[in-house]
DNA sequence: AATAAAATAGACTGATCGGTCTGTTTTTGA
DNA sequence: TCAAAAACAGACCGATCAGTCTATTTTATT
């Protein structure tokens, strides 16, 4: 195949990810980052105009990642909702073990700067929402009775699993999520799907029955 | 009671993880650290002797918080092991709902720092496994059957509620990370406490009967 | 009250930061 | 082929960083 080369922007913001994910954001200088992109000084700021640019574009990057799972990758997947959600630890699993994994960069973000930071908080914030926004469609699918917790749970257990995997630098954390994530599926009670399963009767389905 | 006035190791520890936590770790100055805390210049490096060793500090009293759960106020609960598992999140609770509460120092330190430096994740991870051994003598005291996945689960539920309070600011996540706890004990089989229950049967106690 | 030790304010240093600018080389498109 | 545009290397700037130092004031001990 076509070996495609990369443009500046795609140098850059693989760099950026990768630095800012594996080094800090404050602790990595833009000099690391054209060095490590093979790029000149100036073409950073003729293409981003800032290092603070870079890292908002390093948050679409990222976030495009997740919308591809959930738009993309698990909707092309020929099976139940309830194990489409459990597809998703897969992912991040996959994720995790990938050798340039070190953490999640909105959560790093929001991490090393000041709480109360209007922009790293809202995007992060804004972005992290349309995360949630999805992964609540994928509950709502699965016909559980009270999606919007089952929705925070899982989040919950997301999240964990992404910082586990981070501090412990094991790709097992997505497993180990994937069992306890699992464990809430079982504990909430399914209303029966109207597509699947319409014999059965109205009562709902208990964990006894799963 | 008497007014004990604060020392200046004390000023500068109680300054220093609350701007840490707050504003991030590299973008705090030690000046904005001295203002904060009412301290000299020179004091913080007399009885710290670098901003790393203060962090080091910072790190000690975050620990000894986690030490003083697992052994002052947890085990003084009138409760079962269970409870007092699900009472972990209780504390957690409070933790989150104090005003100065910025996330974890550990978790920050370990994103935005070198993720092969030595020393900050050796020293984080070393804290890190000491909460987790207690974690697990609490899990084993309940007599789950397989105290060390239980174990591994739990803690991940916890770290997902530290960063969830973190990047959303509500001290809620505490409450769905200890609902999610009950769903993967309640899934979890507990043998028989040797000192409770001793005129049950051999059976173990499946989740339908809790 | 006198003296020694500790804490103070704040100037100072060398290094590094993000960002700009200059001048040269490479790429592109007609 | 040739001119315009883009990318290049790297010097440079003001600001800020962690840490040192001096000189003054406060605290503690006798």
């Amino acid at each position: 195949m076509k070996e495609a080369r990369k443009s500046i922007e795609e140098k850059l913001l693989l760099a950026a990810r990768r630095l800012f994910c594996r080094a800090g954001i404050h602790a990595t200088g833009v000099t690391r980052i054209l060095e490590e992109a093979g790029v000149a000084r100036a073409s950073l700021y003729t293409h981003y105009g800032s290092k603070e640019n870079l890292l908002k574009a390093v948050f679409d990057t990222e976030a495009n990642m997740w919308f591809h799972w959930f738009d993309l990758d698990l909707p092309h997947l020929k099976c139940s909702p309830r194990e489409r959600i459990l597809a998703l630890f897969d992912l991040l699993e996959k994720w995790f073990a990938k050798e340039d994994f070190f953490g999640c960069v909105f959560i790093n973000a929001v991490a090393e700067h000041e709480k109360d930071s209007r922009w790293v908080k809202d995007i992060a914030g804004a972005y992290r929402d349309q995360i949630i926004d999805r992964l609540r469609s994928l509950v709502v699918e699965s016909g559980a009775r009270d999606p919007d917790m089952l929705t925070q749970k899982l989040g919950l257990i997301i999240e964990g699993a992404i910082v586990t995997a981070m501090v412990t630098q094991n790709s097992q954390a997505a497993y180990i999520a994937r069992l306890a994530a699992e464990d809430v599926l079982r504990c909430m009670e399914y209303a029966p799907s109207p597509t699947e399963n319409s014999a059965s009767s109205a009562a709902p389905v208990t964990m006894e029955s799963i």
